[in-house]
DNA sequence: ACAACAGTGACGATGCGTGAGAGTAC
DNA sequence: CGTACTCTCACGCATCGTCACTGTTG
């Protein structure tokens, strides 16, 4: 019965694969047919097949050509370990994916809900992904739950959520207008204690959050350079001076 | 203000991106530095970072460097569109992830679940994959309801499911050995009731089920190479005369 | 002798990584 | 005069697709 032998074509064909790929895998060595008449024509039989939706199988799963000739080939091959490894490498890849696919999608609901037309579109885009990185980034520092807890304010109140956005662009650009003074004089001490109600506007108290927040600021010589602080480095330094100088602690 | 003038290492270092990926976006003339020292030494200004960002940006939701150039320098470029068809590339990109990752997953539960050890594996993957693949194909056929359906009674009672499927192998080897004999027998007569109350049991007698497996078995035709029905041309041969020849109707 | 099929190069595409060897800026 | 940068080739990787030209099978 495993005497029939195959030409290229209908061998290809059996196992959805072209004849252009049966030639590569030939040339790596990782199929060789049965047989090869003097001619140079291949022949394969359905030893080959077997073969072949091995390779087939473990492709669809993700694997390099070289990776399954190590599989298919190496002896005492430790497949458990790859499936685990393989599967956490889609799952990172699927990550990817959901990032750029959820970004696609708010910068579609931006433009949808009443944003100009146009070449603004880029712009758009591009804060969707910034909001998605930044996302990422969070999510070294806040906990899952954390996150879930900020998403839903959000999205309970937006209106909330936009005023706080205004108000701490407001405060920046207040005191990057108030470099010139002392930190410690009555100007400083206004925008301190400014900058700490936002704060507790923002992690509501709770010190869990306050703790994520301070390890967040703490670590930003691990930051990617992509992110980029709210406030220059003059206005960090100022309110920095002015908390201590007026002894808020946040 | 616009003025300052980056060297390449620092300017690559604001975006985080690589020397050589500007070197490589030069050569493609996607990002041309503002100006060339008579060394060669290229300089970029403020306003190539601002070209950078949206090559970035553009580069995370996926489009390739051919894509980007087209978008950003060609005229009238429909942005909306391009956003729409790349979020169904990016969306088909992962269903093909989840059905590998399902395919480990169920891999690693056959294995777990008591299955033999060591080369066996291999087996089992082949087995899941092409479990997900032959889902993939009846997902074109059957309803999602449908699908929805047979998964639920599959997980409500697997022993009835595999006794399905045992059913199913038996009469087919048993017609497979009969096939020497007249499908307008009695044999025949036998062999068709027992398949069309299979496919009853399989259907539930559902007209709209039954519609599809019909639609699905007559479309024959496009089903992938890869697809094997569960039994020979001969037994549906067969099958197909003793049905008609003793007026069973499925 | 003809059609259909098979063979062997070899370049193309994608997005840079990674040297090698040599010049430049401070 | 170092030292840290920068430049320009140019190969490498992964997986075949796609010619182009030639030989084989039936």
């Amino acid at each position: 019965m495993s005497e029939r032998l195959y030409q290229v074509q209908e061998f290809a064909a059996r196992c959805g694969v072209t004849v252009r790929a049966l030639h590569h895998y030939d040339h790596l060595g990782l199929l060789k047919p049965t047989m090869y008449a003097e001619s140079g024509y291949r022949y394969y039989s359905d030893r080959d097949l077997a073969r072949l939706q091995q390779i087939v199988t473990l492709k669809f799963i993700g694997l390099s050509l070289k990776q399954i000739g190590e599989m298919l080939d190496g002896d005492a091959f430790d497949g458990a370990a790859m499936l685990r490894s393989q599967r956490a490498a889609l799952e990172e890849r699927r990550r990817q994916l959901d990032m750029a696919i959820r970004a696609i999608d708010s910068a579609e609901r931006i433009t949808a809900g009443g944003g100009e037309p146009g070449r603004e579109l880029l712009t758009q885009i591009i804060e969707a992904v910034t909001m998605e990185n930044n996302n990422e980034l969070f999510r070294k520092y806040y906990t899952e739950e954390q996150m879930a807890a900020f998403a839903e304010r959000a999205a309970a109140n937006p209106d909330e959520a936009r005023k706080g956005q205004r108000d701490w662009q407001e405060l920046i650009a207040e005191v990057e207008a108030s470099l010139g003074e002392d930190p410690a004089g009555e100007r400083g001490r206004e925008l301190a204690t400014r900058w700490a109600a936002l704060i507790k506007a923002f992690t509501l108290g709770n010190p869990e959050t306050e703790k994520s927040l301070k390890h967040f600021y703490a670590d930003s010589a691990n930051w990617p350079a992509s992110f980029k602080k709210p406030y220059s480095d003059e206005v960090e330094e100022f309110i920095g001076k002015a908390l201590k100088a007026w002894n808020i602690h946040i």
